[in-house]
DNA sequence: CAGGATCCTTGAGGATACTG
DNA sequence: CAGTATCCTCAAGGATCCTG
């Protein structure tokens, strides 16, 4: 199995909360479930240029395993498997938005670019 | 110099507030200044256990390189250094909080262990 | 006391190819 | 379409020793 949250024990809430959010897409994908309210695999994948099918697949299961996400399989061919944010997802989200905030406030002092989709797969270190 | 934020670009508000939080002991030294109001090296090393001279010291520089930490030096023998937050360190502190009330009622849902001090060094993974 | 300088381990994340 | 399975890179973080 692939590394998920530790489940502690933590410091504080702040590194329980961390842990869970931990993972370079996970933010992301917790905004886009919430903005969309459902999402099938290949729409998170558009939605988030750069991730690989690997991470993505991955953060989701954690993201699953953690109680954060909800995946309902249809069974049909072809598959359609949909993702939506479970009740501690939309909580945690709520959770996130100060933070946003002020990240929002911090890229405005100095001056940071917000990436744009074409330069997105190259954009992090 | 070693590795700091990324300054962008960024996807979102959420990915620049982690930029800068990210480092495993960022939001405990943001806590314990913010606590303390003002601690000297030492202090901080003992209100961390676990933590190294190294990243305690790398992380400090960073963020006093993100406007979050100031940094005040005493030309004494020995050696003086206080630390305190800015007002940009306090605003995210501020920003941090519900994340880590979110934490804190996570810890109580999955029953999670706060950790103790004696096996502080030996608990994270 | 408050760091610097080095060396090393580990695991998150990426690339690519394959499958029910 | 929605994943699996491998292999590989790279940098965060740890351990240890040294210094103004």
């Amino acid at each position: 199995m692939a590394t998920s949250a530790r489940r502690g024990p933590y410091f504080c809430g702040i590194d329980a909360a961390m842990d869970v959010v931990a993972g370079k897409w996970k933010s992301l994908i917790l905004w886009e479930l919430h903005h969309y309210g459902t999402r099938r695999f290949a729409e998170l994948r558009r939605g988030l240029p750069g991730v690989s099918e690997k991470m993505l697949i991955q953060h989701l299961r954690e993201m699953e395993e953690d109680g954060l996400v909800h995946r309902e399989v249809y069974r049909e061919v072809p598959p359609k498997v949909e993702y939506s944010l479970t009740e501690h997802g939309v909580s945690l989200n709520a959770a996130l938005a100060p933070l946003g905030k002020w990240g929002t406030e911090r890229m405005r002092r100095i001056g940071a670019e917000k990436v744009s989709v074409n330069d997105a797969v190259t954009v992090r270190r």
